[in-house]
DNA sequence: TGCTCGATAACCT
DNA sequence: GGTTATCGAGCAT
C-alpha cells in the first residue's frame, strides 16, 4: 500500500479496497479488520459528494493529499470514515462502509457492547464505533501513521465482489459506484 | 441569525 | 417495517 495507489481513480481505488486490511492500534490492542464495502464519491460531477458544491471548510480534506483519513460528523450521532483518493487534480474520497472483524474481537465487542456477530462493523457508523475512530483522527495519514494509530495492510487476493447502486443518498443514485465482497 | 436535512443506526411494534 | 434521536454544515434570509 503506498501513496501512488490511493493517486488513482476514486471508483477504481473503491473497488481495489475490497479484502484490504485495517490494522488499528491502540491502548487495549490490536484490531485487524478486511475491508468488505467500500463507496465512491467524487467532486463536481458528483451531486451526492460533499465536495459537490466546492471546498468547504468541512470538505477540503477530500481536495487535498490523497491517502489521508476523511472523517465526518453525521445524524447528531456518528462518525464515518473515507479516505482521500482521486487522481492528480482531481478531486474524490471512498467511504469505508463495512468490515469483517479479523483479529480483537473482544476489543470490537467492547466497542460495540450487545451487538451480534453479523451487525459487528456492517455500516460506515458501526465500523468506527467498531474501531473506536472518532472526528480527532480527521486528516490522519495512514500511510505516514507517525502515532501508530491505524495503518492499510495489503489483500492477499481478490475477492468476489459486487458493484451496486450507492444506499443512502439522494443524488447520484443512478452511478454503480458501491462495491462489496461477496459473502463465501 | 435561522432553518433544513442528511453518505445513519437503534429501538420499537 | 416504521420511527426517532440528535447536531452541525451549508445555504437562505
Amino acid at each position: 500500500m503506498n501513496r501512488h495507489f490511493f493517486e488513482q481513480d476514486t471508483v477504481w481505488v473503491a473497488e481495489q479496497l475490497i479484502g484490504c486490511y485495517l490494522v488499528r492500534q491502540t491502548d487495549e490492542g490490536i484490531i485487524r479488520v478486511q475491508i468488505t464495502e467500500t463507496e465512491a464519491y467524487k467532486g463536481a460531477e458528483d451531486p451526492a459528494s460533499h465536495a459537490y458544491r466546492g471546498m468547504t471548510p468541512r470538505s477540503r480534506l477530500m481536495f487535498g493529499e490523497v491517502g489521508r483519513l476523511y472523517i465526518y460528523f453525521i445524524y447528531g450521532k456518528y462518525f464515518c470514515m473515507n479516505v482521500v483518493a482521486h487522481e492528480p487534480g482531481m478531486v474524490g474520497a471512498v467511504l469505508i462502509r463495512g468490515a469483517r472483524p479479523v483479529e480483537g474481537m473482544d476489543l470490537i465487542r467492547a466497542n460495540r457492547p450487545n451487538q451480534s456477530d453479523k451487525t459487528l462493523l456492517n455500516g460506515p457508523a458501526k465500523l468506527t464505533q467498531g474501531l473506536n475512530i472518532t472526528k480527532d483522527m480527521n486528516g490522519y495519514d495512514l500511510l505516514a501513521d507517525p502515532n501508530n494509530c491505524m495503518t492499510w495492510l495489503q489483500k492477499e487476493r481478490n475477492l468476489t465482489t459486487v458493484k451496486t447502486k450507492r444506499i443512502g443518498i439522494s443524488k447520484g443514485t443512478d452511478l454503480l459506484w458501491r462495491f462489496l465482497a461477496v459473502d463465501p
